[in-house]
RNA sequence: GCCGGGGUGGCGGAAUGGUAGACGCGGUGGUCUCAAACACCAUUGGGGUCAAACCCGUGCGGGUUCGAGUCCCGCCCCCGGCACCA
């Protein structure tokens, strides 16, 4: 019988069994309740699987494990995220076809997989790029497309020049892309958008019902953006338009335009007036408006231009040529000036009765609200930072709650005179008192006619009422959220199932024609003008229409997005080929239990997947509203990765200080001269720790054990081999403990095991067993794996503790050990189950580990029965002392005053409070 | 700037308001060995002492409490996300 831990010897030979047993194919038995429980899609890299991986897929694997012995149906599938520009970008650099290599790449990925005993259900694997996969994909795009959720638009997008294709706003990070590195350019090409908008709302609700990390919840809602305010709609008023009227509160438009007439002014006729819309969170601060902003893109900007006095419009045309040459990043840069030019006319304040100037500047989004603001640089940093630089007109509208402030005396930075041009001078009043701007909302409102006095809060109402009243604008929620830009002009990814028939018409590709087959080719490097290779395949474009007319595909294909928004549907069914799931089926294992990945997809594939189930759900196709019941990240683990000093003058990469070398010319570099950095591990860097040379060296199970040791489980973990030792070195233990109680171990001892005529190490052996098994099992629950193995590392330690001072082992004793030594194994199978199942048949067990049933504990064998009391004096531990576990308060407290150093601390003093905590705590406060 | 998560020994990290530092790594001393490695045993927060007693200790400053790493208020620092979103 082995006495230590060689895997070498056995693991292999366990990986076998399993797999001849199909000891992991999902059982889907009755009366048993179920477990989903799922890893992140992975793309199958062709660096393979590193360490890093397998922090994710380990944790997943032992709860997978412990719900199965646990008596739960589980259902543990692993798949491929095969489509998208990854693959095609090596693909083609590697010159073979992204099928035949992603082929390739997932048969390794499954390699390491198996080599590390993670329990997945192969039989239910599938790739994204499957056309039994994408058949169906492009079957839910149709169910999007017939609920008015899929639409095609000329848009501005995101043009990866590098890559060649167009972006999500997810995949640019500072303005570049996420994968290429490349600054994103402008392009404008017709797009298809999923419209995730229609369900911001549902987006956000249903966060209150899933259990996830607070950070990701908090990133989602951020993404989604939701802002509550007023929308309301500004005259345009030009030089020599009649001065605008006073307008009384209750007053409509209609009662505007005959008050004006009466008064004699021109009434502007309805076809040469102009107006836009404006959004806002702070109408409270109307009053404050001195000036608007329009987007240079702003479709009115044009009509103004051709109103306004020739400098005015040349100044409009040149400034809107300038912000169209500009990259997305460079506007968007925070450092940079604010830029923008008076358009010569002015807006109307509904409010004030004020005419205020119309500015463009880029600033303001035209992709965002209305692409029109009203601007308080009183109460807007940004307004502000504008407002200085063209020395616009600053008025303070809020005064800070409590400060002396008097509504009277509340003037701010104002001109002394209305203006009409663009050059005021700017002059502080003295009734100014606060530090503008002022953006906090506990104020009270001053300068604003009968809303002055107000609280903030007050004022939101009352204008919003006001503004609706008044048939102008109306309250309204915005989101920052856009819709899902689906389109690739690439390749390697799912085709969208659309024909352009004849007149433009949009039609369906109808279900008995999916799937639209990805055609088989040679060539489909990206042409550079934007369109899709498929594009250049006749026999892919020309088609007949349902009308037999000639047709033509659509070419873009679906970002990958798409293929991971419904594929953990998929595992529940995987092999239909007559439907994309049952919904039965899918109905009893949905929602996904437990799902494991990183953090880096909190606002891509984990908003998207959301917003699919929900469509499906709508479509009645599903139960559930969320696909992901509880959601857990993993820590990062990071590669040590050697750089050298930089030469003067030498480029350095983005966020690095010094120059990557590989680990040979490290080797070869003086000491002082290599700067050891930790970063994620990455082919690039060179700092790839895999598990294959992690098992080679110290075996799955030690590397198992160790993933889950190291740290938290969320928290990012610096690698190091060595580590790997120590958990070896603890299995080493276990395989010696085991061979050592060998001799006493009873096969029986369930049905001979009693706790009447047990001996005190007996006792204490069961209660050592039983606290584990209790700890043990709620910190697997609780995702603390790190203390799961510590737990299992001290039962070890107390154990050997006590064969030390068990001299001649009673029949109890013997009962006890074979009760610990199997709770032990099967406690011990889910982190290490290759070990656990070789340690099972050398006690001479049949069978597998997996399929018994994980320990449970009594809790009356798990408590002690003496207590350990901790005695304080003011609150300072001055003692312990043993009771029995069922003192009384006055027992324990007649103990503690009995003690000698309790005694020392309170001679002389006044005893003035006694506090006792069950069982715990004495607390004898003294002056 | 806004949002989220963190600051505990030499290191990774444990601690439902109740004995801070579990468990491991590393270190030190020892056993085994011709020797080394492995393994095993002991010890290991700082100060103090022959040993003890005792004192100090969870980023900083206050507070609540018999008692605070944990709760409250105000700061500092680190990590991640978003970022001219009106």
């Amino acid at each position: 019988m082995a006495d230590r831990y060689e895997p070498s010897s056995f693991e292999s030979k366990w990986q076998k069994k399993w797999a001849d047993a199909d000891l992991f194919v999902t059982r889907e038995e009755e009366g048993r309740p179920k477990f989903y429980g799922m890893d992140f899609f992975p793309y199958p890299s062709g660096a393979g699987l590193s360490v890093g991986h397998c922090r994710n897929y380990v944790p997943t694997d032992v709860i997978c494990r412990m719900k199965m012995m646990q008596g739960y149906n589980v259902l543990h599938p692993m798949g491929f995220d095969a489509f998208g520009l990854p693959a095609e970008n090596e693909a083609i650099k590697r010159q073979i076809h992204p099928s035949a290599m992603i082929d390739q790449y997932a048969a390794n990925y499954k390699r390491q997989m198996d080599l590390i005993g993670i329990s997945y259900d192969w039989s239910r694997s599938f790739k994204s790029s499957d056309p039994s996969y994408y058949k169906w994909t492009q079957w839910v795009f149709e169910i999007l497309y017939k609920r008015g959720l899929a639409y095609r638009k000329l848009a501005a997008v995101n043009w990866d020049p590098v890559d060649k294709t167009v972006l999500a706003d997810e995949e640019i990070v500072a303005g570049r892309a996420e994968r290429s590195g490349a600054i994103v350019e402008k392009k404008w090409i017709p797009q298809w958008f999923f419209k995730i908008t229609d369900y911001a709302q549902r987006l956000i609700d249903d966060l209150d019902t899933v259990d996830w990390p607070d950070g990701i919840k908090a990133q989602q809602r951020n993404w989604i953006g939701r802002s509550e305010g007023v929308q309301f709609r500004m005259r345009v008023s030009f030089e020599g338009d009649p001065q605008p009227i006073e307008a009384p509160a209750d007053t409509s438009a209609l009662e505007l335009n005959q008050a004006a007439e009466a008064a004699g002014f021109e009434v502007v006729t309805k076809e040469r007036e102009l107006s836009f819309e404006v959004f806002t969170t702070r109408i409270d601060t109307i009053f404050g408006m001195t000036f608007c902003v329009l987007a240079p893109e702003h479709a009115i900007v044009d009509q103004i231009a051709t109103r306004v006095d020739a400098i005015h419009g040349e100044n409009i045309r040149s400034y809107q040529a300038e912000a169209k040459m500009l990259s997305d990043t460079d506007r968007q840069a925070t450092t940079r000036e604010k830029t923008g030019v008076f358009t010569g006319a002015f807006a109307v304040n509904p409010a004030s009765g004020e005419r205020v100037p119309i500015w463009i500047a880029d600033y303001v989004l035209a992709t965002y609200g209305t692409g029109a603001i009203m601007a308080v640089p009183g109460h807007d940093v940004r307004d502000f930072e504008f407002a200085r630089k063209f020395e616009l007109d600053v008025l303070q509208v809020i005064a800070p709650s409590g400060s002396a402030f008097q509504a009277e005396s509340a003037v701010g930075f104002r001109p002394t005179e209305q203006r009409q041009d663009a050059a005021p001078t700017l002059r502080r009043d003295a009734g100014a008192t606060a530090e503008l701007p002022f953006e906090a909302k506990d104020g009270i409102l001053v300068n604003s006619g009968e809303y002055s006095g107000q609280t903030v809060k007050d004022a939101q109402q009352g204008l919003g009422e006001w503004i609706e009243a008044l048939g102008i604008g109306e309250r309204k929620i915005q989101y920052r959220l856009r819709d899902w830009l689906i389109s690739r002009q690439r390749y390697w990814g799912c085709p969208i199932p659309v024909i352009h028939a004849a007149e433009g018409e949009l039609q369906l590709v109808p279900d008995r024609d999916l799937p639209v087959y990805l055609p088989d080719v040679a060539n489909y490097e990206p042409a550079g003008d934007g369109s899709s290779p498929l594009a250049h395949i006749p026999d892919f474009v020309n088609v007949t229409d349902r009308d037999g007319r000639l047709g033509k595909r659509e070419t873009d294909t679906m970002g990958g997005f798409a293929c991971s928004s419904w594929y953990f549907l998929r595992f529940t069914d995987p092999h239909d080929e007559e439907h994309a799931w049952k919904r039965e089926i899918a109905d009893y294992w949905m929602p996904v239990d437990c799902y494991v990945g990183g953090a880096e997809h909190a606002v891509m594939h984990l908003l998207y997947a959301r917003f699919w189930t929900k469509v499906l759900h709508d479509e009645g196709l599903i139960a559930v509203t969320e696909p992901f019941q509880r959601l857990e990240n993993q820590g990062q683990v990071l590669g040590q990765t050697p750089y050298r000093k930089p030469e003067p003058g030498e480029q350095l990469g983005l966020g690095e200080d010094g120059i990557l070398i590989s680990f040979d010319e490290a080797k070869k570099l003086p000491k002082d001269q290599v700067l050891w950095r930790w970063s994620r591990m990455s082919k690039s860097k060179g700092n790839v720790v895999t598990p294959d040379e992690v098992k080679k060296q110290y075996g799955a199970d030690a590397l198992r054990l160790y993933l889950l040791f190291v740290a938290p489980f969320n928290a990012d973990v610096e690698w190091s081999n060595e580590g790997t030792q120590g958990t070896s070195r603890f299995l080493s233990r276990i395989f010696r403990l085991v061979a050592d109680l060998q001799p006493i171990y009873e096969k029986d001892w369930k049905g001979l095991i009693g706790f009447e005529e047990a001996d005190e190490p007996a006792k204490k052996l069961r209660r050592l067993t039983h606290q584990t098994i209790q700890r043990a099992t709620e910190d697997i629950e609780r995702f603390q794996f790190n203390t799961y193995v510590s737990w299992l590392m001290k039962f070890v330690n107390g154990v050997y503790d006590l064969q030390g001072s068990v001299k001649q082992p009673s029949r109890a004793y013997a009962l006890a050990a074979s009760e610990a030594i199997e709770s032990l194994i099967l406690l011990l199978a889910p982190g290490s189950p290759h070990s656990a199942d070789e340690l099972w048949s050398q006690i001479g067990r049949k069978g597998f580990t997996y399929l018994e049933a994980w320990p449970t504990f009594d809790p009356s064998l798990a408590t002690e029965d003496t207590v350990t009391i901790a005695v304080q004096v003011n609150g300072k531990l001055r003692d312990t002392i043993e009771m029995p576990a069922q003192v009384n308060q006055e027992q324990a407290l007649a103990a503690s005053k009995a003690s000698a150093k309790v005694q020392a601390h309170v001679e002389g003093k006044t005893i003035r409070k006694e506090i006792y905590i069950p069982g715990k705590l004495v607390n004898i406060v003294a002056s």
